[in-house]
DNA sequence: AAAATTCTACCGACCGGTCGGTTGGCATTT
DNA sequence: AAATGCCAACCGACCGGTCGGTAGAATTTT
């Protein structure tokens, strides 16, 4: 079943005391069960009816748990970011060598999107279900990463010999096609995960950026049937 | 004053009788403030006495002019359409050679994109405020640019000794990258639109696509102050 | 040319329905 | 007995959409 996975470890996380886990279990049922609907149908599109009763409970029960359905969305998004900075901006920026910390980075947030790539369309598509300085919070967030792959090719351009385009419009189209990925990637897809991460790369680290040696740009697509 | 410019020359088609495009140019102005509004807010977000009002009347008197919110949506949305179709597709897909097709869909989408990014993004995250049929044809009509697009690249990788990698990622991440250009580009940008043609060309078309000989690889980026 | 008629563009008032959110209370667990 | 987990019932606000009507321009009839 390939579910996404993004709340189902919360309640492994060490707790402040023992056995306090139930409600944040469910808490996090409830945001994978929401996280999905509201992938679905939209976030304005969505009641907290919907997301009551497919958490098993009513809209009054829903709300021993959560505090408004905003709050919701903005919790949602946050876990989110999160991931990325946990699984992608952090080993990234242990790698000093800016063209594998590219690379690095390339992998990870392949992996990432491929994992959970519901939560990346919500993150994308629902901001203005947000109060204006909650939606300023989750720009920043995502200016962090722009920031971050902006540097790290500049730098490429600075300390190596490789030659790089405009290096705002070159992280723009990178990351967009990263995120991008969010909208067409499909477990049930032709390629696996690995040929997709490997085509990504090639594409956008080799080409784009242009840290691919010539011999490298030969390679051939491993289509599947 | 950079304002989009979809609908403004609807009343000066040739009509059926004279003096009829007084009703038409109404319409066309309603449909203008209304893209805009959906863009800023989002289309559930946005009700139609939002846009009632922007456009100078009651929502009862909007009603004169549209049948029901979705159709209003579903117009907009189909406008937005007939522009690729008429502006990019149809200009492309008269030229022969598969490598010039390539440049001339790249220029005139981004030129679309820059001038119509509202249309786009309202086009890319709208599709859930429609009914199921109409969303489906929607997406039929995105699906006949991705097809062009791909057969355009398989057709460069099957004639000519151009390097390209899967086709289908490459298709995938190319019109990304394009349609990327909608939620990033704004007209007091730090690029020209020509500039910002000329890098995109440069990433899509020469790198990612593998166009570019050795030599064109080299150009630098034109940045501006 | 005047009078009668029709049509265009529009609005105030209202309707059924849904939404996010609240309240008070009832089992069950601790 | 205290806290937890949950729900039936309810509320005010607002939504998309409708309806009856009207001021005035355009058209037709006389």
């Amino acid at each position: 079943m390939p579910e996404n996975l993004i709340f189902e470890n919360i309640g492994k996380r060490p707790l402040p005391l023992s056995k306090k886990s139930n409600k944040e279990v469910r808490l996090a049922q409830i945001f994978k069960v929401a996280l999905r609907i509201i992938h679905d149908q939209g976030y304005y599109a969505t009641s907290l009816n919907d997301i009551a009763k497919a958490a098993g409970l009513t809209k009054a029960g829903l709300y021993h748990y959560i505090s408004s359905k905003e709050d919701l969305l903005y919790a949602i998004m946050n876990f989110g970011m999160d991931l990325v900075d946990s699984d992608v901006l952090e080993p990234a920026s242990k790698v000093i060598d800016p063209q594998e910390r590219l690379r690095i980075l390339v992998k990870a947030y392949a992996n990432l999107i491929m994992e959970e790539w519901q939560a990346i369309t919500v993150i994308i598509n629902e901001t203005n279900g947000l109060t204006a300085a909650r939606r300023q919070n989750i720009r920043k967030r995502r200016q962090v990463f722009y920031q971050f792959v902006y540097e790290t090719i500049q730098q490429i351009k600075d300390e190596t010999d490789v030659k790089v385009l405009d290096v705002g419009v070159t992280t723009l189209s990178f990351v967009g096609c990263l995120v991008w990925m969010a909208y067409w990637y499909r477990p049930d897809g032709r390629l696996t995960k690995e040929q997709i991460t490997d085509q990504i790369m090639g594409l956008l680290v080799d080409r784009m950026v242009g840290l691919g040696a010539p011999a490298e740009l030969v390679i051939e697509s491993r289509t599947v049937a």
